[in-house]
DNA sequence: GCCAACGTTGGC
DNA sequence: GCCAACGTTGGC
């Protein structure tokens, strides 16, 4: 059976948080995306994502940032569990169970890959209208173009060589 | 570590 | 509901 309304979607990670290595060591199984506190980012969670959705997992905040593998989304949303955790960084006093206010999916990684550098990304003019790449732009969960992930998956990625 | 851009908060 | 202050993001 065939489905075609699957989106496609660009999701940072700092690898000193979660890397791509991370998500490597849990080869089938799925991580929960937590710890996003950004009411347009939850949304595209909550609101859009279905299981096998395309996912670029993108390094952010360190010395080469870009694409190091590709997923997919392995759940639909859910509320993000460290909310409700009092002692967790992620804490927020305003969630309650009853109406939680932070959601997330599980991510599971598809194939690590050869990383596509955020310089590499900017040089091809297919890609200068992705929205991760437009300045002032920091979200940590972007939509990205069917032909956008068209050309990066026939054209640019490598697979990883160790 | 700097800093520009952006989102959120809270006083009024 | 405005907007200044503040905190965060993330490339460099």
């Amino acid at each position: 059976m065939t489905r075609c309304n699957l989106r496609y979607w660009l999701m940072k990670s700092e690898p000193a948080d979660v890397s791509i290595d991370d998500l490597a060591a849990f080869p089938n199984q799925s991580v929960a995306w937590y710890g996003v506190r950004n009411y347009q980012a939850r949304n595209f969670m909550r609101d859009q994502m279905k299981i096998n959705d395309g996912v670029l997992f993108y390094h952010s905040n360190c010395k080469t940032p870009g694409i190091a593998g590709i997923a997919r989304v392995a759940s639909t949303a859910y509320p993000d569990a460290t909310q409700f955790q009092q002692k967790n960084k992620y804490f927020d006093a305003k969630a309650t169970q009853e109406q939680p206010r932070w959601f997330n999916v599980d991510v599971q990684l598809v194939r690590k890959i050869e990383l596509i550098s955020l310089a590499e990304l900017r040089k091809h003019t297919e890609l200068s209208r992705m929205r991760t790449l437009q300045p002032g732009n920091r979200l940590s969960i972007t939509p990205v173009d069917p032909a956008e992930w068209e050309y990066i998956t026939a054209k640019l990625v490598r697979p990883h060589q160790e």
